[in-house]
DNA sequence: AGTTTTCAGTTGCAACTCGCAACCTAGATA
DNA sequence: TATCTAGGTTGCGAGTTGCAACTGAAAACT
């Protein structure tokens, strides 16, 4: 396959766009899903998903040339072959739960969930997906700034803060600032 | 394994498929991050992210149908339009910064944050976004499980307990297992 | 052994989406 | 008035998706 289009990699300033890259394509986080519920074969993904054959080669080929899944024959059925999460794979559970709990809050069609994910430990249903400050305290988007790695740590004092969320861009400190500047 | 695993049920049974309704579009998340950059305006978005025009005005069209942004037109230019994050926009920061944190831990290309995201408090880096138990303890995929609402706050007590992290299909699979095939 | 079924694909083709460039319209600006 | 600017829309070629049919090898029946 050609690629000739993949503007998303070239605004690397941040890991979004890396991410996007195998996990923005269609069908790459229902896959996940159902991987993460423990299929492993093609035909179990394809009658899962409802997905085309040849997109679904395409996305699971694409997912382990990535290595979220690893393609291992099957020992006692050599036509089968099994689809497994890496760590790499695993690692993806938060941004696929967090995405999960938003649809599921703002989705149009009442979700009643008949099994519901819970803490093994106690069995009482988590809590959201949530942004921890290094203290484990939970922060919001209102509690976020942008710094430079030399300011860390420091308090702002009014000309170095940033009242912004920023998340990455590569702009300098104020955005907001910059971009005015820059017209 | 799983052998009371029951007739393959809807996809539509968690919010993941919502969620990729609008979100798992081509640029939905870099217009978002774009927006959460504090970016507002049609050629704001086009210059920054080096999108097509016809696909941004679609885009942006589909976040305001959905209610992620807002459309408003200019106080001070009739011309411009603003387009602003919605609470429902914002709810979905941990999404994407869990999706951020990721493509950069994995990210082939060694990404030098310049500007960090910091919690505004102390200046001190933000921790990875985490699913979280009901009383703040950090969970790990080998700590989910799934249950029927029914059994919640129960302990397992090995017939009724199904030892699965499934996410939303129904399956009963045990995620402990299959993370540790995944080796 | 010979046939059939299952698994994991590949190929061909129609329908759709994307990206680029050009064009359009209302509202500012000179 | 003419021109510029912001935010679109339209047309076209290329890329992607989905469906159905075909392949090839390894099990399973007969």
């Amino acid at each position: 396959m050609g690629d000739l289009r993949e503007p998303l990699k070239d605004l690397i300033e941040c890991g979004l766009p890396q991410a996007l890259e195998v996990m923005g394509e269609r069908w790459s986080f229902m896959i996940l899903r159902a991987g993460f519920n423990g299929l492993k074969h093609f035909e179990e993904f394809l009658s899962e998903l409802g997905i085309a054959r040849n997109i679904l080669s395409n996305r699971l080929a694409k997912l382990v040339e990535h290595g979220i899944l690893k393609r291992e024959p099957c020992a006692d059925d050599r036509r089968k072959i099994e689809y497994r999460l890496t760590e790499k794979g695993f690692d993806l559970l938060p941004a696929m739960l967090a995405l999960r709990q938003w649809g599921q809050k703002y989705g149009t069609e009442q979700v009643i969930e008949d099994p519901v994910l819970v803490d093994e430990r106690d069995r009482l249903p988590i809590g959201p997906v949530s942004i921890l400050a290094h203290d484990g305290r939970i922060l919001g988007h209102q509690d976020l700034w942008l710094t430079r790695p030399a300011d860390l740590g420091h308090r702002a004092d009014g000309s170095i803060a940033t009242p912004a969320a920023g998340l990455g861009t590569g702009d300098v400190v104020d955005i907001a600032a910059a971009k005015a500047a820059a017209r």
